[in-house]
DNA sequence: TACAAGATTGTCT
DNA sequence: GACAATCTTGTAG
């Protein structure tokens, strides 16, 4: 996969793109340190389609970057205590999101561990993976095609194969199988 | 204006 | 395995 890749992925189908971004790496150079993880988990969201995601009832102040253009990211608060992070997905003005789940830490190691206060599970949640990388909710809305917050062509999947789940932690619309995870 | 629910995580039992 | 922490949105009055 290259750069270019990335920018004719994130106009397919959302499921697509789901899928697709398993082993990306999301690189962070928030806050003067790199840190990066293997993406290696992700659920999709389709707006409009799809009762469980935040866009379903239309745009609010909170979920607005996720109608912007695809490359997006969409940043929002959880539970009032944690950060979970989406990409922006399909033609713009459309609200579909990739939740990016979980992910493997493969760069910064010690900074995240920091961040964490933990040495062990630095990114294995959505939350986590957040407070790993230095991500809130001042970017919300920047682009993750570039900028100090971005996806990279990653060691892809390496010959590992992923399983296809029904989504976790919400009550709606359960029976979608549209969460997707790196097994081995 | 008030209140319930939520795409979660860490800690305690 | 249960529960608290904590904030924004949506819905009702």
């Amino acid at each position: 996969m290259s750069q270019t890749e990335l920018e004719s992925l994130l106009y397919r189908d959302v499921l697509t793109v789901a899928r697709g971004l398993l082993g990306w790496s999301l690189i962070s150079d928030l806050g003067g340190e790199t840190t990066a993880v293997t993406v290696i988990e992700t659920e999709a969201y389709a707006g409009p389609d799809d009762p469980a995601s935040h866009a379903f009832r239309g745009r609010t102040k909170r979920n607005g970057s996720m109608f912007e253009r695809p490359g997006t990211g969409y940043v929002y608060r959880s539970y009032g205590i944690h950060w979970c992070m989406n990409v922006v997905v399909g033609e713009k003005g459309l609200p579909h999101a990739v939740l990016l789940r979980g992910g493997e830490p493969s760069a910064g190691v010690a900074t995240m561990a920091r961040r964490r206060g933990r040495e062990a599970n630095l990114a294995d949640g959505p939350g986590k993976l957040c407070q790993a990388l230095g991500v809130t909710g001042e970017m919300d809305g920047c682009d993750l095609r570039r900028g100090l917050l971005r996806l990279e062509p990653g060691p892809g999947l390496g010959g590992r194969t992923f399983a296809e789940t029904p989504r976790i932690g919400i009550s709606r619309a359960i029976d979608r199988r549209w969460r997707f995870i790196l097994v081995g």
